[in-house]
DNA sequence: TAGTGAATCGACCGATCGGTCTACTCTCGT
DNA sequence: ACGAGAGTAGACCGATCGGTCGATTCACTA
Protein backbone atom coordinates (compact mmCIF):
# COMPACT_ATOMS: atom_id res chain seq x y z
CA UNK A 1 0.00 0.00 0.00
CA UNK A 2 1.31 3.16 -1.12
CA UNK A 3 -0.26 6.57 0.83
CA UNK A 4 1.13 9.01 -0.43
CA UNK A 5 0.63 10.68 -4.13
CA UNK A 6 3.06 10.01 -6.59
CA UNK A 7 5.89 13.00 -6.92
CA UNK A 8 6.45 13.48 -10.74
CA UNK A 9 9.56 11.70 -11.85
CA UNK A 10 9.54 13.27 -15.37
CA UNK A 11 10.51 16.49 -13.58
CA UNK A 12 13.83 15.95 -13.37
CA UNK A 13 14.67 14.92 -16.97
CA UNK A 14 14.50 18.42 -17.61
CA UNK A 15 17.04 19.19 -14.69
CA UNK A 16 19.17 16.77 -16.23
CA UNK A 17 19.35 17.30 -19.81
CA UNK A 18 23.22 17.98 -19.66
CA UNK A 19 25.44 16.03 -20.56
CA UNK A 20 25.75 11.94 -21.97
CA UNK A 21 23.40 9.27 -20.39
CA UNK A 22 25.63 8.03 -18.27
CA UNK A 23 25.66 11.30 -16.12
CA UNK A 24 21.93 11.58 -16.37
CA UNK A 25 21.95 8.41 -14.66
CA UNK A 26 24.08 9.20 -12.13
CA UNK A 27 21.95 12.42 -11.56
CA UNK A 28 18.53 10.85 -11.89
CA UNK A 29 19.90 8.06 -9.40
CA UNK A 30 21.24 10.35 -7.09
CA UNK A 31 17.48 12.20 -6.71
CA UNK A 32 15.36 9.34 -6.57
CA UNK A 33 17.36 7.03 -3.71
CA UNK A 34 17.54 10.02 -1.69
CA UNK A 35 13.63 10.88 -2.23
CA UNK A 36 12.30 7.62 -2.78
CA UNK A 37 14.77 5.29 -0.72
CA UNK A 38 17.21 2.81 -2.00
CA UNK A 39 13.96 0.24 -3.24
CA UNK A 40 13.04 3.09 -6.18
CA UNK A 41 12.62 0.97 -9.52
CA UNK A 42 14.59 0.71 -12.25
CA UNK A 43 12.03 2.25 -14.22
CA UNK A 44 11.43 5.58 -12.63
CA UNK A 45 14.90 6.15 -12.53
CA UNK A 46 15.14 5.35 -16.49
CA UNK A 47 11.57 8.00 -16.97
CA UNK A 48 13.80 10.29 -14.91
CA UNK A 49 16.95 10.22 -16.54
CA UNK A 50 15.34 10.05 -20.28
CA UNK A 51 17.69 7.23 -20.88
CA UNK A 52 16.91 3.86 -22.79
CA UNK A 53 16.81 0.48 -20.85
CA UNK A 54 19.46 -0.42 -22.49
CA UNK A 55 21.98 2.12 -21.63
CA UNK A 56 21.59 1.38 -18.20
CA UNK A 57 22.79 -2.06 -18.12
CA UNK A 58 25.94 -1.06 -20.71
CA UNK A 59 27.00 1.47 -18.12
CA UNK A 60 26.80 0.28 -14.88
CA UNK A 61 25.95 -3.30 -15.29
CA UNK A 62 22.75 -3.17 -13.36
CA UNK A 63 20.62 -1.14 -10.73
CA UNK A 64 23.09 -2.18 -8.09
CA UNK A 65 26.35 -1.32 -9.51
CA UNK A 66 24.38 2.14 -10.78
CA UNK A 67 23.76 2.53 -6.79
CA UNK A 68 27.51 1.97 -5.89
CA UNK A 69 28.52 4.14 -8.41
CA UNK A 70 26.41 6.83 -7.89
CA UNK A 71 27.62 6.90 -3.52
CA UNK A 72 30.74 6.56 -4.45
CA UNK A 73 30.70 9.78 -6.67
CA UNK A 74 28.64 11.15 -4.00
CA UNK A 75 31.48 10.43 -1.33
CA UNK A 76 33.75 12.34 -2.59
CA UNK A 77 31.42 15.12 -3.44
CA UNK A 78 30.96 15.24 0.21
CA UNK A 79 34.42 14.75 1.21
CA UNK A 80 35.12 17.82 -0.85
CA UNK A 81 32.42 19.76 0.89
CA UNK A 82 33.42 18.97 4.47
CA UNK A 83 36.94 20.13 3.75
CA UNK A 84 35.72 23.46 2.65
CA UNK A 85 33.83 24.08 5.28
CA UNK A 86 36.86 23.33 7.62
CA UNK A 87 38.75 25.33 4.93
CA UNK A 88 36.34 28.12 6.06
CA UNK A 89 37.97 27.88 9.84
CA UNK A 90 41.27 29.38 8.51
CA UNK A 91 43.98 27.48 9.71
CA UNK A 92 43.60 26.92 14.19
CA UNK A 93 42.28 23.51 14.07
CA UNK A 94 39.98 23.99 16.39
CA UNK A 95 38.23 26.96 14.76
CA UNK A 96 38.31 24.67 11.82
CA UNK A 97 36.04 21.67 13.27
CA UNK A 98 34.05 25.01 14.56
CA UNK A 99 33.63 26.06 10.87
CA UNK A 100 32.10 22.29 9.91
CA UNK A 101 29.69 22.25 12.45
CA UNK A 102 28.55 25.20 11.98
CA UNK A 103 28.26 24.46 8.28
CA UNK A 104 26.65 21.12 9.77
CA UNK A 105 24.01 23.07 11.34
CA UNK A 106 22.16 24.51 8.72
CA UNK A 107 22.50 21.11 6.24
CA UNK A 108 18.94 20.17 7.66
CA UNK A 109 17.33 23.16 6.73
CA UNK A 110 17.60 22.21 2.33
CA UNK A 111 14.15 21.45 1.08
CA UNK A 112 14.00 17.79 0.82
CA UNK A 113 16.75 16.96 3.71
CA UNK A 114 16.13 13.59 4.45
CA UNK A 115 19.19 12.95 6.50
CA UNK A 116 22.39 11.34 5.82
CA UNK A 117 22.31 9.74 2.30
CA UNK A 118 25.00 7.10 3.17
CA UNK A 119 23.47 6.07 6.05
CA UNK A 120 20.14 6.11 4.84
CA UNK A 121 21.78 3.78 2.04
CA UNK A 122 23.76 1.26 4.49
CA UNK A 123 20.41 1.07 6.95
CA UNK A 124 18.05 0.17 3.74
CA UNK A 125 20.29 -2.43 2.08
CA UNK A 126 19.40 -4.92 4.41
CA UNK A 127 21.95 -7.62 2.23
CA UNK A 128 25.01 -7.43 3.67
CA UNK A 129 26.15 -8.52 0.08
CA UNK A 130 25.70 -5.87 -1.01
CA UNK A 131 28.68 -3.64 -2.98
CA UNK A 132 27.21 -0.18 -1.53
CA UNK A 133 28.14 -1.23 2.16
CA UNK A 134 32.12 -1.38 1.02
CA UNK A 135 31.51 1.90 -0.81
CA UNK A 136 29.28 3.97 3.02
CA UNK A 137 32.21 2.12 4.93
CA UNK A 138 34.96 3.44 3.18
CA UNK A 139 33.59 6.80 3.61
CA UNK A 140 32.86 6.85 6.75
CA UNK A 141 36.43 5.86 7.37
CA UNK A 142 37.85 8.57 5.52
CA UNK A 143 35.33 11.30 7.31
CA UNK A 144 36.70 9.86 10.65
CA UNK A 145 40.39 9.79 9.54
CA UNK A 146 39.37 13.75 8.52
CA UNK A 147 38.29 14.40 12.27
CA UNK A 148 40.74 12.49 13.76
CA UNK A 149 43.25 14.60 11.97
CA UNK A 150 42.13 18.29 12.93
CA UNK A 151 41.61 17.01 16.26
CA UNK A 152 45.60 15.67 16.10
CA UNK A 153 46.37 18.64 15.05
CA UNK A 154 44.73 20.73 17.57
CA UNK A 155 46.77 18.52 20.43
CA UNK A 156 43.30 16.62 21.58
CA UNK A 157 44.40 14.34 24.10
CA UNK A 158 42.23 11.79 22.79
CA UNK A 159 41.72 12.32 19.32
CA UNK A 160 40.86 8.75 18.68
CA UNK A 161 37.55 8.78 20.56
CA UNK A 162 36.91 12.59 20.17
CA UNK A 163 37.04 11.71 16.80
CA UNK A 164 34.33 9.10 17.61
CA UNK A 165 32.04 11.10 19.45
CA UNK A 166 32.37 14.05 16.48
CA UNK A 167 30.92 11.14 14.14
CA UNK A 168 28.03 10.08 16.53
CA UNK A 169 27.20 13.61 16.95
CA UNK A 170 27.17 14.31 12.99
CA UNK A 171 25.55 10.92 12.29
CA UNK A 172 23.08 11.42 15.33
CA UNK A 173 21.73 14.64 14.51
CA UNK A 174 21.41 13.42 10.55
CA UNK A 175 19.05 10.71 11.64
CA UNK A 176 16.85 13.09 13.79
CA UNK A 177 16.78 15.58 11.80
CA UNK A 178 15.21 13.65 9.29
CA UNK A 179 13.05 11.88 11.76
CA UNK A 180 11.55 14.88 13.61
CA UNK A 181 12.51 17.61 11.65
CA UNK A 182 10.74 20.26 14.14
CA UNK A 183 13.53 19.95 16.28
CA UNK A 184 16.74 21.68 16.15
CA UNK A 185 18.60 18.48 16.47
CA UNK A 186 22.03 19.95 15.03
CA UNK A 187 22.54 22.95 17.04
CA UNK A 188 22.44 21.13 20.24
CA UNK A 189 25.05 18.60 18.39
CA UNK A 190 26.92 21.77 17.31
CA UNK A 191 27.19 22.98 21.27
CA UNK A 192 28.59 19.27 22.47
CA UNK A 193 30.96 18.96 19.90
CA UNK A 194 32.22 22.36 21.04
CA UNK A 195 33.06 20.50 24.27
CA UNK A 196 34.51 17.93 22.72
CA UNK A 197 36.74 19.89 20.62
CA UNK A 198 38.15 22.20 23.45
CA UNK A 199 38.90 19.19 25.93
CA UNK A 200 42.03 19.55 26.97
CA UNK A 201 42.97 23.39 26.04
CA UNK B 1 20.53 -9.24 -7.07
CA UNK B 2 20.76 -10.67 -3.58
CA UNK B 3 24.29 -11.28 -2.83
CA UNK B 4 23.99 -13.37 0.65
CA UNK B 5 23.38 -17.39 1.16
CA UNK B 6 19.29 -17.18 2.19
CA UNK B 7 19.33 -17.72 5.76
CA UNK B 8 16.78 -20.29 6.67
CA UNK B 9 13.39 -18.91 7.84
CA UNK B 10 11.73 -22.05 8.71
CA UNK B 11 13.88 -22.06 11.78
CA UNK B 12 11.72 -19.24 13.29
CA UNK B 13 9.07 -21.31 13.12
CA UNK B 14 10.16 -23.57 15.89
CA UNK B 15 11.02 -20.79 18.86
CA UNK B 16 8.00 -19.32 18.06
CA UNK B 17 5.13 -22.30 18.11
CA UNK B 18 4.00 -21.11 21.63
CA UNK B 19 1.19 -18.58 21.27
CA UNK B 20 -1.70 -18.08 18.70
CA UNK B 21 -1.60 -17.20 15.57
CA UNK B 22 -1.39 -13.89 15.76
CA UNK B 23 1.42 -14.04 18.28
CA UNK B 24 3.30 -16.22 15.80
CA UNK B 25 2.87 -13.67 13.85
CA UNK B 26 4.17 -10.90 15.67
CA UNK B 27 7.14 -12.94 16.63
CA UNK B 28 8.23 -13.69 13.31
CA UNK B 29 7.18 -10.08 11.96
CA UNK B 30 9.67 -9.27 14.79
CA UNK B 31 12.32 -11.67 13.85
CA UNK B 32 12.59 -10.66 10.38
CA UNK B 33 11.98 -7.42 9.60
CA UNK B 34 14.93 -6.80 12.16
CA UNK B 35 17.38 -9.26 10.08
CA UNK B 36 16.28 -8.67 6.86
CA UNK B 37 14.66 -5.32 6.96
CA UNK B 38 11.15 -3.70 6.42
CA UNK B 39 11.34 -4.82 2.80
CA UNK B 40 10.89 -8.90 3.72
CA UNK B 41 8.18 -10.34 1.85
CA UNK B 42 4.92 -11.64 3.41
CA UNK B 43 5.52 -14.67 2.09
CA UNK B 44 8.68 -15.23 4.16
CA UNK B 45 6.63 -14.09 7.72
CA UNK B 46 4.02 -16.29 6.91
CA UNK B 47 6.21 -19.27 6.68
CA UNK B 48 8.56 -17.81 9.43
CA UNK B 49 4.75 -18.02 11.72
CA UNK B 50 3.64 -20.85 10.54
CA UNK B 51 0.69 -19.42 9.61
CA UNK B 52 -2.40 -19.16 6.62
CA UNK B 53 -1.94 -16.30 4.91
CA UNK B 54 -5.78 -15.52 5.85
CA UNK B 55 -5.25 -15.32 9.11
CA UNK B 56 -2.40 -12.30 8.72
CA UNK B 57 -5.30 -10.42 7.11
CA UNK B 58 -8.06 -10.94 9.57
CA UNK B 59 -5.58 -10.14 12.61
CA UNK B 60 -3.98 -7.06 10.56
CA UNK B 61 -5.51 -6.07 7.66
CA UNK B 62 -2.22 -6.33 5.93
CA UNK B 63 1.65 -6.15 6.18
CA UNK B 64 1.72 -2.53 7.26
CA UNK B 65 -0.75 -3.19 9.80
CA UNK B 66 1.19 -6.21 10.98
CA UNK B 67 4.35 -3.98 10.80
CA UNK B 68 3.04 -0.69 12.44
CA UNK B 69 1.41 -2.84 15.72
CA UNK B 70 4.87 -5.18 15.97
CA UNK B 71 6.58 -1.41 16.09
CA UNK B 72 3.93 -0.62 18.92
CA UNK B 73 4.48 -3.88 21.10
CA UNK B 74 8.41 -3.06 20.17
CA UNK B 75 8.29 0.29 21.46
CA UNK B 76 6.22 -0.45 24.73
CA UNK B 77 8.77 -3.67 25.56
CA UNK B 78 11.85 -0.95 25.00
CA UNK B 79 10.39 1.82 27.31
CA UNK B 80 9.93 -1.10 29.99
CA UNK B 81 13.79 -1.73 29.54
CA UNK B 82 14.68 1.46 29.80
CA UNK B 83 12.90 2.11 32.45
CA UNK B 84 14.46 -1.09 34.33
CA UNK B 85 17.76 -0.21 33.26
CA UNK B 86 17.30 3.48 34.87
CA UNK B 87 15.69 1.79 38.02
CA UNK B 88 19.37 -0.34 38.41
CA UNK B 89 20.78 3.26 39.03
CA UNK B 90 18.93 3.28 42.32
CA UNK B 91 17.30 7.25 43.26
CA UNK B 92 19.93 9.64 41.94
CA UNK B 93 18.90 11.26 38.73
CA UNK B 94 22.72 11.14 37.45
CA UNK B 95 23.49 7.82 38.94
CA UNK B 96 20.19 6.52 37.22
CA UNK B 97 21.38 8.09 33.88
CA UNK B 98 25.08 6.43 34.56
CA UNK B 99 23.35 3.12 34.72
CA UNK B 100 21.63 3.66 31.47
CA UNK B 101 24.18 4.24 29.73
CA UNK B 102 26.16 1.63 30.83
CA UNK B 103 23.33 -0.52 29.97
CA UNK B 104 23.20 0.89 26.22
CA UNK B 105 27.11 0.39 25.73
CA UNK B 106 26.50 -3.31 26.08
CA UNK B 107 23.57 -3.74 24.02
CA UNK B 108 25.47 -4.00 20.80
CA UNK B 109 27.30 -7.13 21.75
CA UNK B 110 24.04 -9.17 21.16
CA UNK B 111 24.09 -11.54 18.15
CA UNK B 112 22.54 -10.48 15.20
CA UNK B 113 22.20 -6.93 16.75
CA UNK B 114 21.50 -4.66 13.45
CA UNK B 115 21.01 -0.84 15.58
CA UNK B 116 18.39 0.73 16.56
CA UNK B 117 14.93 -1.03 14.86
CA UNK B 118 13.01 2.11 15.05
CA UNK B 119 15.33 4.54 13.55
CA UNK B 120 16.47 1.36 10.94
CA UNK B 121 12.30 1.10 10.51
CA UNK B 122 11.98 5.06 9.93
CA UNK B 123 14.63 5.16 7.12
CA UNK B 124 13.72 2.58 5.49
CA UNK B 125 9.68 3.35 4.74
CA UNK B 126 10.19 6.10 2.19
CA UNK B 127 6.92 6.39 2.06
CA UNK B 128 6.53 9.93 4.83
CA UNK B 129 2.17 8.16 4.93
CA UNK B 130 3.57 5.04 6.24
CA UNK B 131 1.87 3.92 9.38
CA UNK B 132 4.83 2.67 11.19
CA UNK B 133 6.10 6.68 10.92
CA UNK B 134 4.04 7.99 13.89
CA UNK B 135 4.61 4.96 15.90
CA UNK B 136 8.16 5.57 15.88
CA UNK B 137 7.96 9.03 16.12
CA UNK B 138 5.43 8.44 19.71
CA UNK B 139 8.19 5.78 20.60
CA UNK B 140 11.49 8.75 20.16
CA UNK B 141 9.22 11.05 21.48
CA UNK B 142 8.19 9.17 25.31
CA UNK B 143 12.11 8.10 25.25
CA UNK B 144 13.43 12.27 24.83
CA UNK B 145 10.73 12.87 27.74
CA UNK B 146 12.11 10.27 29.84
CA UNK B 147 15.66 11.60 29.77
CA UNK B 148 14.38 15.08 29.70
CA UNK B 149 12.86 13.71 33.29
CA UNK B 150 15.93 12.86 34.73
CA UNK B 151 17.88 15.11 33.50
CA UNK B 152 15.31 17.70 35.33
CA UNK B 153 15.07 15.69 38.19
CA UNK B 154 19.05 15.93 38.63
CA UNK B 155 19.05 19.78 38.49
CA UNK B 156 20.69 20.07 34.79
CA UNK B 157 20.90 23.74 33.86
CA UNK B 158 19.43 23.30 30.64
CA UNK B 159 17.97 19.57 30.29
CA UNK B 160 15.99 20.21 26.93
CA UNK B 161 18.97 20.54 25.05
CA UNK B 162 21.18 17.85 27.30
CA UNK B 163 17.55 15.92 26.84
CA UNK B 164 18.05 15.93 23.12
CA UNK B 165 21.99 15.83 23.06
CA UNK B 166 21.33 12.10 24.69
CA UNK B 167 19.74 11.06 22.41
CA UNK B 168 21.84 11.76 19.62
CA UNK B 169 24.16 10.09 21.25
CA UNK B 170 22.00 6.94 21.82
CA UNK B 171 20.92 7.20 18.50
CA UNK B 172 24.13 7.95 17.10
CA UNK B 173 26.35 5.01 18.39
CA UNK B 174 23.48 2.59 17.44
CA UNK B 175 23.59 3.55 13.58
CA UNK B 176 27.31 3.45 13.49
CA UNK B 177 27.58 0.63 15.51
CA UNK B 178 25.36 -1.36 13.09
CA UNK B 179 27.57 -0.39 10.07
CA UNK B 180 30.61 -0.70 11.54
CA UNK B 181 30.73 -3.06 14.45
CA UNK B 182 34.44 -3.44 15.31
CA UNK B 183 34.72 -0.52 16.85
CA UNK B 184 33.69 0.68 20.40
CA UNK B 185 30.67 3.40 19.41
CA UNK B 186 29.11 2.81 22.56
CA UNK B 187 32.01 3.36 24.94
CA UNK B 188 32.93 6.86 23.28
CA UNK B 189 28.50 7.83 23.42
CA UNK B 190 29.01 6.50 27.10
CA UNK B 191 31.82 9.01 28.20
CA UNK B 192 30.35 11.93 26.51
CA UNK B 193 26.92 11.33 27.95
CA UNK B 194 28.51 11.33 31.25
CA UNK B 195 29.67 14.62 30.67
CA UNK B 196 26.45 15.75 29.33
CA UNK B 197 24.79 14.55 32.68
CA UNK B 198 27.27 16.44 34.42
CA UNK B 199 26.93 19.32 33.80
CA UNK B 200 26.33 22.38 36.42
CA UNK B 201 26.46 19.66 39.24
C1' DT C 1 30.54 7.33 -48.48
C1' DA C 2 30.59 3.30 -45.95
C1' DG C 3 31.18 1.53 -41.61
C1' DT C 4 31.12 1.42 -36.65
C1' DG C 5 29.79 2.04 -31.97
C1' DA C 6 26.66 4.28 -28.94
C1' DA C 7 22.07 5.28 -27.75
C1' DT C 8 17.19 4.62 -28.35
C1' DC C 9 12.57 2.18 -28.17
C1' DG C 10 9.84 -1.19 -26.46
C1' DA C 11 8.60 -6.02 -26.27
C1' DC C 12 9.49 -9.62 -23.36
C1' DC C 13 11.20 -12.74 -19.46
C1' DG C 14 10.63 -15.19 -14.92
C1' DA C 15 10.18 -13.98 -10.26
C1' DT C 16 8.12 -11.81 -6.63
C1' DC C 17 5.26 -8.44 -4.57
C1' DG C 18 0.88 -7.55 -1.43
C1' DG C 19 -3.66 -8.95 -1.35
C1' DT C 20 -8.23 -11.61 -2.41
C1' DC C 21 -10.86 -15.58 -2.43
C1' DT C 22 -12.86 -20.41 -2.19
C1' DA C 23 -12.94 -24.58 0.13
C1' DC C 24 -11.89 -27.44 3.91
C1' DT C 25 -10.79 -28.65 8.95
C1' DC C 26 -10.89 -28.13 13.68
C1' DT C 27 -12.70 -26.80 18.09
C1' DC C 28 -15.87 -25.25 21.20
C1' DG C 29 -20.28 -23.72 23.22
C1' DT C 30 -25.00 -24.62 23.10
C1' DA D 1 -25.66 -33.18 17.56
C1' DC D 2 -24.94 -29.12 15.35
C1' DG D 3 -23.77 -24.53 13.93
C1' DA D 4 -20.49 -20.73 14.32
C1' DG D 5 -15.99 -18.81 14.38
C1' DA D 6 -11.18 -19.36 13.87
C1' DG D 7 -7.57 -21.33 11.46
C1' DT D 8 -5.47 -23.65 7.37
C1' DA D 9 -4.20 -24.69 2.53
C1' DG D 10 -3.40 -22.95 -1.62
C1' DA D 11 -4.96 -21.22 -6.09
C1' DC D 12 -5.25 -16.91 -8.06
C1' DC D 13 -5.05 -11.72 -9.11
C1' DG D 14 -2.86 -7.54 -11.19
C1' DA D 15 1.16 -4.98 -10.52
C1' DT D 16 5.82 -4.43 -10.34
C1' DC D 17 10.39 -6.02 -9.83
C1' DG D 18 15.32 -6.33 -12.14
C1' DG D 19 17.10 -7.83 -16.32
C1' DT D 20 17.58 -9.44 -21.48
C1' DC D 21 17.22 -8.69 -26.24
C1' DG D 22 16.15 -7.59 -31.21
C1' DA D 23 15.52 -3.79 -34.23
C1' DT D 24 16.35 0.89 -35.27
C1' DT D 25 18.38 5.55 -35.37
C1' DC D 26 22.13 8.60 -35.17
C1' DA D 27 26.77 10.79 -35.02
C1' DC D 28 31.29 10.45 -35.93
C1' DT D 29 35.24 8.88 -38.47
C1' DA D 30 38.13 6.31 -41.48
Amino acid sequence: MVYSQVVETTRIAKATRAGGPRDRLMCAAKELTYRDGMQVGVDAILTAADVARRSLYQHFGGKDGLVAEMLKEEGERMEQIYADALAAGGDDPRERLRALFAFLEKLPDAPGYRGCRFVNADLTLADPGHPAHDVVRAHKQRRREMLEAELRAAGHPDPVTAGIQLELLIDGAAVNAALRPEERHTVAAGLLAQIVIDQGS
